[in-house]
DNA sequence: CCTTGGGTTCAGAACTTTTTGAACCTTTAG
DNA sequence: CTAAAGGTTCAAAAAGTTCTGAACCCAAGG
């Protein structure tokens, strides 16, 4: 095994992590590596170089990383096609998303007709849980929206 | 294929959404079955019997359950051993346990290390983002307490 | 048009995870 | 003390996922 930057340390690093949560490691090792690299977009070949992924798993991996809104293309001047960054607000657009919540309160209430509706008994759990996915879709984003607010108060620097 | 109960087919429909989270198939099935069974506590052998799972499968998953905190075991009348429910609080301990922020938010500390310190050029994306996780790490718990506030005055009947 | 850099796709190989089932504990009832 | 039910563990098999690389497509420049 032959020295690793800090950069590319950091990026394996948080493949770990990720992977953890289900995600594949090209996935990790992409996302990592674009947070800590400088300048913060990078080709295709420089994370395939960088990373020591195959064309093909970058393509795949950006792919994910761009429709789960994290990460963008940005055209680059001297050069044919494009590269790709982590987008500033990634955390934001992927936090305000209340569409993972709903699958989850809508699991919850056909758990509940499939138990016998909501007045059959030994229901609570069922309950419990519907409205609490329900209560996490309409807060998440307003609170959101908060760090948002207190975040553009307290930072005087922008991007 | 044989015909499938309700609850067996639900017990499916559950993991495929959880398996789309990472989480194994008879994580999935076993959370699923019993969210909707009646009565809410089974034992060991009813769950491998109604799932199709071996008893290691079941083993296996249902000690997953309990350490993420969703079911627990319950001693049962007239029988050896013990069956498991999951606990109508389930989804609160699951939510308000911000140790998994604290993870995020510290592999983003550490990328800003790497990416050379608070104050280096392009590290806005790293800023907001950990910034972001600390904020969620602090209000989750905040958010939790506020919905088992609401719970517990709107809903009158208690399990 | 033809070439070339860049990008995507996808079949199969490599790898990882999950599941099973048999061996083995442990508890309790008789 | 013994038998039997319930439960756990773990090695191996099965299933599933991810990665690669070669074929292919497309756009731009000459």
């Amino acid at each position: 095994m032959t020295e690793l930057s800090a950069q590319r340390r950091y990026a394996e690093d948080a493949a770990v992590v990720l992977n953890g949560l289900g995600l594949p490691p090209a996935y990790g090792k992409l996302l990592g590596w674009l947070l800590v690299c400088d300048p913060a977009w990078q080709t295709s070949s420089q994370l395939a170089e960088g990373l020591g992924l195959s064309k093909g798993s970058v393509s795949t991996g950006m792919r994910m990383l761009e429709t789960s809104g994290l990460a963008r293309r940005v055209p680059v001047p001297d050069h044919r096609g494009h590269a790709y960054e982590v987008r500033p607000d990634a955390i934001i657009r992927v936090a305000a998303d209340a569409s993972k919540f709903r699958v989850f309160r809508e699991l919850m209430e056909r758990g509940l007709t499939v138990a016998g509706g909501e007045d059959a008994p030994h229901t609570e759990r069922l309950r419990v849980m519907r409205d609490f996915y329900a209560f996490i879709e309409r807060e998440m984003p307003k609170l959101v929206e908060r760090f948002q607010a207190e975040y553009d108060t307290e930072g005087e620097v922008h991007g």
